[in-house]
DNA sequence: ATTATTGTTCGATAAGTCTAGAATTATCGT
DNA sequence: ACGATAATTCTAGACTTATCGAACAATAAT
């Protein structure tokens, strides 16, 4: 991971309704959810919903498969867990899981 | 930390000029950097710097202190942390250190 | 006081982002 | 073929961001 898409991916996760989509397929797991059930959560019109998740999937955070005429959603589970390990390794002062686990309530 | 948190600080963070900034005030510790010093690891105007920096004030992710001629800034370590703890909690696939050490190639 | 140093603020321009309605494409069931 | 469903693409307006030179403010040294 490099500063360049470090930043990218940080960038689309910079939006509230992109995050709260990302974290949707995250929480999902590797079943994913389709377009429609992430609209039914974030109540915005659809033109809106697809927009930023082409951006998700520009960014390499997400993929889209058809299903019919679904399209299911899922995360880019190693991306993201790459994203985060850059976040430690670079930006973090020396964190450790137990500090993790002690800061989630700031 | 909230979702609207998490997502401005990650819209901060995701210009490459602010997270190369960043890195550097987190690397830094708490004995922090002046602007001149970002400024040469950076190489970009000041009047430009000096508006990415006060993003990252603004976000809460940096704060600046006057010594004499120089202002000094800091990283805020907590928010970081919080940040981070964040991503881990929320978009992250129930990863552990082990595994962020692991995926520090990806 | 004057000058040099360190940064910020102002102002203008260029470029990008967000939003959402309308039109379009793809698929399925009848 | 037709209609319904699911989602994208197109388009455009409003808004925001990035950049950087020039002017300005604060401090230190001579």
């Amino acid at each position: 991971m490099d500063i360049e898409t470090a930043s990218k991916c940080l960038s689309e996760l910079g939006n509230p309704h992109r995050l709260e989509a990302f974290r949707l397929l995250i929480k999902a797991g590797p079943a994913g959810v389709t377009v429609g059930e992430i609209q039914k959560h974030l109540n915005i019109p659809k033109s809106t919903l697809s927009h930023h998740i082409s951006h998700l999937v520009w960014a390499g955070l997400a993929r889209q498969e058809r299903e019919g005429r679904v399209l299911r959603c899922t995360a880019n589970f190693e991306l993201a867990d790459a994203l985060v390990a850059y976040l430690c390794a670079e930006c973090c002062n020396g964190l450790d899981v137990v500090q993790l686990d002690e800061t989630q309530g700031v």
